[in-house]
DNA sequence: AACAGGAACAACCGCCTCTCG
DNA sequence: ACGAGAGGCGGTTGTTCCTGT
């Protein structure tokens, strides 16, 4: 007698993600927390839904291309861990392992392949070569490794001063953005709905009031309620924003019409700091990824060495970013 | 401008482990 | 203790986008 099932397999829809069924995960899980999304209006299951929130609305996620340093990380860690994503994407908080899985397999595999041909073309050339990997000395080798370990360790460090500049709301305008863009690829019968939430979106996080003719579409019941819920969630998000930043320097991360959304947000402060504490939804955000593997504590420890090591580790824990001298 | 091929990425699938009743 | 479902993870697939011809 196991628990009842998370949802039939009947009626469960599959495929892309629309803005709406974004918008209504998010405020939701903002209502219930981060658990097992059921009864959440949507026709999806538990599973997919946890892996949209995970993978592409969670606060903190970063996206777009890899820098030099998340890449050497990953290069690293792959080379220690192996194909553990999960275990990866714990060092590299801000991306998920998906990411890092697609980035590896697109990418960072073809790359090594390149500079493994490359290696073997000069092997071959100099058949003298004790040079390849495999027939370094032994000092050679440790002194390589030593190299590879400070790489390791300087890239974590950056990468764990990064400042978390998106959250949700970051990511669904992003989405809606996107969406907008191609519409008119999209399907005849979500793109309605989808420019009145783009609409509605745009009026809400602008200050400018919610839709202004009914002409463009009225947005559904749900959909608004989740807005409404969405930037009061935006806004505890930046609760969280490192003190010492100014006012500008939020401007200046924030994106054109989510600087719109910082105004709003600002309005509902007090109601974000009681979010975040009854919930306890952005611990989890960094609880999953934090507390879900760590095999590796020694790892950890060895490469958390340094002066700051304490610190580092604190950062680690509790998953907030700060600015590093 | 049209097409083909490759690249990139979102999402699904299936397996394993954990948790709950 | 046991069975069923949840949760987590890595591998794979399908779709869209991009680039070269």
């Amino acid at each position: 007698m196991g628990r009842p099932p998370c949802c039939d397999k009947i009626g469960v829809k599959k495929g892309p993600w629309m803005p709406e069924e974004d918008i209504i995960l998010v405020s939701y899980i903002q209502e219930h927390g981060p658990g097992v999304p059921t009864n959440t209006r949507l026709l999806r299951c538990s599973k997919s839904c946890r892996l949209r929130w995970t993978n592409y609305l969670r606060p903190g996620i970063k996206r777009g291309n890899f820098n030099e340093h998340e890449e050497n990380m990953i290069i690293h860690f792959q080379g220690l861990l192996g194909n553990r994503w999960a275990a990866i994407a714990t060092y590299l908080p801000q991306r998920t392992d998906n990411d890092i899985k697609n980035y590896w397999n697109t990418h960072l595999q073809k790359k090594l392949k390149k500079l493994q041909r490359h290696d073997d073309e000069n092997n071959q050339k100099g058949k003298s070569a004790k040079s390849s990997s495999q027939s370094i000395s032994g000092g050679q080798w440790e002194r390589r490794l030593q190299t590879d370990i400070h790489t390791a360790k300087k890239a974590l460090s950056e990468a764990l001063s990064l400042n978390q500049k998106t959250n949700s709301a970051d990511n669904i305008s992003r989405l809606l953005q996107n969406w907008m863009k191609n519409s008119p690829k999209s399907s005849q019968s979500m793109s309605n709905s989808a420019t009145a939430s783009q609409s509605s979106f745009n009026n809400l996080s602008t200050g400018t009031g919610s839709s202004s003719s009914p002409s463009e579409g009225t947005m559904d019941a749900p959909i608004q309620e989740g807005l409404n819920s969405l930037f009061s969630f935006s806004s505890s998000y930046n609760s969280d924003v490192p003190q010492s930043m100014s006012a500008d320097d939020v401007d200046a991360f924030i994106p054109d019409q989510n600087a719109g959304m910082l105004q709003v947000e600002s309005n509902n402060k007090h109601n974000l700091s009681n979010f975040k504490n009854e919930s306890g939804f952005f611990q989890e955000g960094s609880k999953q990824i934090f507390e879900t593997e760590l095999p590796l504590t020694l790892l950890e420890d060895w490469l958390f060495d340094d002066s700051n090591a304490q610190t580092q580790k604190e950062l680690m824990r509790t998953g907030i970013g700060m600015e590093w001298p």
